[in-house]
DNA sequence: TGCTATAATGTGACCGGTCACAATTGTGAC
DNA sequence: GTCACAATTGTGACCGGTCACATTATAGCA
């Protein structure tokens, strides 16, 4: 309302009395500009209000200082901690971290056009690539790093959880107890963490030298009626297991629930553990132990990734796992 | 990689022999083109993988069709829902949602400056600004819109929760259940939502002809820990309520807590309703009472006034109150 | 066939910055 | 006081589209 069009650098140039490619270098830091005229030109900013044209930067520079996260949503607490991570670390380099969910194929191809074919981003941070086939759309023209999962192929970076290690904690925790019988429900197949954390969960039992039984390793889907269905498939076998290990923590709300239907007591006749340590992990009944990962600190890592690789575009990609550690509550 | 620098319109245009304008024409899909000359330029642009630079365009026609939703954060499950349901309006309607996290005020000026003055965004959706003194620093040249809260002023728009009805609507479902003595647990003072709900629980109490006491009621912060705090002094009451409001399910998670620590059986001993309906609400020991809200819903709305705003600037400012839903388990 | 009305296409300037380089000014040495 | 050289400052073109308008091709009709 009050001043119909913003000021330009030219406005501000004929204010000072300078050209308008002075107003660029006060602007821009530059040296190269006399401190008296520095101060005028200031001066010149100040009272026209004026504040730099983001889009024409991006249009002469051909930079947007723009990174991308695409997420299958916005809403699952983990996604939403990374992403958070993530943000924070891109803006201290003074990036912007656009976020969007994807929640199918199309959704994400629709976004990859509009994000990277249009040049509105320098960077590409994908949460869960592999929750279908979306990862087989990706262009190899833009630093892409895959969080929570690792790259098919050698040109992307990655930061994960150590599934592997996590899924041996997790095992061996429960070992430690005196378990020989253990459930294992498993996030969805095709999901890398899946697979990594159900190899550690066999590893430790190897190391411990117990036989394991495929007939204890269920799949579901992360939610917790999937915990609560798997754990009633279990109960039902003739030997049916005396200690859970959920590979997240819905999951694993969804086995307490089913066992406390069940009037089984926790951990006395099951022991229950999850993956994520999410908020109110230590309000359900009773309270949850789990594994906790450092879900900032992995969105932090990711985004210093793909900002290396858009600031140095011939640097190694690196691959990162970062640890979880064990948080024992009442549930084992 | 594979090409240097991708092609423009003038690159188009040259293979399919026409002038750039024409390119631009059949990009836009305008008429005036002749379907020869179309086909001829859309084959020109499949051929050379031709996508228009979106930077460019925002250049020429000083339009970013963006918007920005600013968020204390993007971790608590109500906002995420709020920001995934815009974020899906916004798209529909041709729009991008850029969302960021301003946990403080500094932060959020910083975002604002970034976003606005530098014409970046063409709306903003803010959630939840009473946060703190935030809500002052809101420039009146872009399209706003409030999520949660009502403006403090005229020019901006707003859609939240109908939380006076909400505030009712949990009372009265106590009152049903015969409870006269029903502590009320509220969010922190200075917020909207914190207010209404006390005026409506207020309502209630006054319609069935109870006198309220000021002693039941609790200021918290949302978090279960403070609903935990919450529940323990108002248990120290010569006369202690026998049903409990919190204003959202975190703070009700947190007195089941507090409850099931003291021996107290829910609901027979204490009744207790919460708002939000969090995704494991359900899960709880027992399975938590609750009002619904629609987020997405909300979030959706709250995009389309934007958008409403940012394409129509005359067009009145709108105030929306979505209703809650009442979700009976058996905490009540 | 010629003429006008209309459809289709092309041209130049412009959005608001930046870049590369040219022009100007200031400085120190002789 | 001059000159060479460095420090400042200014100029034109450009980024890749779009706009307004000029130009040309086609169609419709007498």
């Amino acid at each position: 309302m009050a001043e119909q069009s913003r000021p330009t650098i030219r406005d501000v140039a004929a204010r000072a009395g300078v050209s308008y490619q002075t107003v660029s270098r006060v602007i821009n830091g530059s040296d190269g500009v006399r401190p008296a005229t520095r101060v005028r030109v200031e001066a010149a900013i100040d009272e026209l209000g004026f504040r730099p044209n983001a889009i024409a930067q991006f249009m002469a520079t051909g930079s947007t200082h723009t990174l991308t996260c695409l997420s299958p949503n916005l809403t699952d607490y983990t996604f939403a901690c990374i992403i958070e991570g993530a943000e924070q670390e891109a803006r201290q380099q003074g990036y912007f971290l656009f976020s969007a969910s994807a929640p199918d194929e199309a959704t994400f191809d629709l976004l990859l056009d509009q994000m990277v074919a249009s040049r509105r981003t320098e960077g590409l941070l994908v949460i869960n690539p592999y929750a279908d086939r979306r990862f087989t759309l990706l262009p190899d023209t833009v630093p892409t790093v895959f969080v929570g999962a690792r790259p098919r192929e050698e040109s992307v970076g990655s930061v994960a959880l150590d599934d592997v290690g996590a899924g041996r904690l997790a095992t061996r925790h429960l070992l430690d107890l005196g378990h020989r019988r253990i459930g294992l429900i498993c996030g969805p197949d095709e999901e890398d963490c899946t697979q990594d954390r159900l190899s550690g969960y066999l590893d430790a039992l190897a190391a411990a030298g117990v036989t394991g039984d495929p007939g204890l390793i269920m799949e579901g889907d992360w939610s917790a009626t999937s915990g609560y269905q798997a754990l009633a498939r279990l109960l039902e076998l003739d030997s049916p297991p005396t200690a859970i290990f959920a590979q997240n923590d819905r999951m694993a709300v969804g086995v307490l629930r089913a066992a406390r239907d069940r009037g089984l007591r926790i951990p006395e006749d099951l022991a229950v553990i999850g993956v994520d340590d999410m908020p109110l992990a230590s309000y359900f009944d009773p309270p949850l132990t789990t594994l906790r990962q450092d879900l900032y600190a992995i969105g932090r890592q990711a985004a210093q990734l793909v900002i290396q690789t858009v600031e140095h575009p011939e640097s190694p990609r690196q691959h990162l796992l970062l640890p979880a550690e064990l948080v024992v509550r009442q549930s084992t």
